[in-house]
DNA sequence: CGGAAATTTGAAATCGCTCAATGATAGTGG
DNA sequence: CCACTATCATTGAGCGATTTCAAATTTCCG
């Protein structure tokens, strides 16, 4: 049995034995997907969350039948599908990138947790917030800059991230993504981010192989995307100073 | 004494008195902003949060010296500044739109909120959720839309906020953004953002005069702008059985 | 091995941008 | 209250980054 990934909650501070066990608790069944295969789509009423044990996950929302954006590319230790409990009906559909695994949330045990673990309950709220910084960046990215440094952007992103549980990215990664994915994350044709990739080939930068990746001159495409890499807070004094349990007896 | 705003609680519950308390209690001091005036700046530490009681404020990031991608417009009731507390510096810039009124939460308070009132945590949870998918929905809009669409969005997006809180608004409303402002939101020159203007016009769907505007074909303009009017969840049982609030002798 | 999915390339069209200049509005101090 | 100045809105002209359309390869997957 594989193990429930923590990376999104050690960002912040390292959980101790009980919130482990807590988080273990919450997530209930497993579920499997092929590549290609919808987890849950745009429009479905709201009943559960996820988090992504293992596998790549597209979030996207269509915008008209032939116009859609991906508004999130979901890596193993993701929760999939909080921003849709704000709602009576999805806003994203998720797709499977490759071969995934999930375990389902219900919303009654994510309820649980905010009684019974303040501190794990803050840590979640703060990882809501690092989202909406993610996403800030992206409309920013998406919004004031060019195919070059948006493709650029979109591939560092992915590559920092996996960096942070693989230092073997440097050497190369898997690459699931097809170029009419990125070009729906990069808000670009499939046609323009083709040549954009053969550009960036072309300079050096990158390196394609069948689905794999390589960024070959880091220093060179951050300095053309202009995609910040974000300081994340850690283990900072409000949050750690919370109590982390309280025990079941005293609530009613 | 201006009271605080709740608009952004009540939407997915109604606070009990208590729990009104607990909101009152962890907003200390209150700063007045002039029009144009910078409330928190891009790069800085992050030390608190603020609640907008009155006013209207733009949060936006810089990309480069001549590029900014305005990401939220906030309206009385709004939350300023949360995204930045998962950072150790600030990502946005906050300037008031109009003359302001702001009343400042130390990160200390909010931990204090999240253990002794987990209802209403989670409430603070599910409406980041919901920030969250109003950035989605944005970042659509940018990505995926043509101008006038990006445009029309943005003005159905003021009018259906200010909507929920006054009635008066489908008679026109104050509109204190200038043409560079709505540009630097819909992620399109000045320029064109006054054709756009010019061309909504003309089609008499909307009419300016001064610092108001009136839109006057809501129906054609939703058509137009293809931008999702999002139902959002109100009291969901899994948000209401959880324990209103932990008595304090009960925290070590 | 066959069919579907994905990539690549060319050519033509377009939406929105930049530059530049003028006109209107609003805020400020005398 | 008026004049002065900065900000904001408007309009024209030319350009260019990216899109669309179309067709040919190549790769992937069952």
């Amino acid at each position: 049995v594989k193990h429930v990934p923590l990376h999104r909650f050690q960002e912040f501070l390292t959980p101790t034995p009980c919130e482990v066990e807590a988080i273990e608790r919450a997530g209930r069944s497993r579920r499997e997907f092929r590549r290609r295969q919808v987890i849950s789509r745009q429009g479905e009423p709201v009943k559960e969350v996820y988090l992504l044990v293992d596998g790549w996950v597209a979030a996207s929302m269509e915008v008209d039948s032939s116009r859609r954006q991906m508004v999130k590319i979901h890596l193993p230790g993701d929760f999939l599908g909080f921003p849709n409990i704000a709602l009576a009906r999805a806003a994203e559909t998720m797709v499977a990138l490759t071969a995934a695994t999930i375990d389902v949330i219900s919303l009654d045990a994510l309820g649980r947790l905010f009684e019974r673990a303040p501190r794990l309950a803050f840590t979640l709220f703060v990882s809501a917030q690092q989202e909406r910084v993610m996403l800030m960046d992206h409309l920013a990215a998406v919004g004031q800059t060019s195919a070059i440094q948006r493709v650029s952007a979109l591939l560092l992103h992915v590559y920092r991230r996996l960096k942070l549980v693989d230092d073997r990215a440097a050497e190369g990664f898997d690459w699931p993504l097809s170029q009419e994915h990125v070009a729906q994350g990069a808000a670009l044709s499939a046609v323009h981010v083709n040549r954009t990739f053969a550009k960036l080939e072309r300079l050096g930068l990158i390196a394609r192989e069948r689905r794999r990746m390589k960024l070959l001159d880091i220093p060179r495409l951050e300095e053309i995307a202009a995609f910040p890499d974000r300081l994340f807070v850690r283990e900072p004094p409000w949050l750690t100073s919370i109590r982390e349990e309280i025990p079941p007896d005293e609530i009613s």
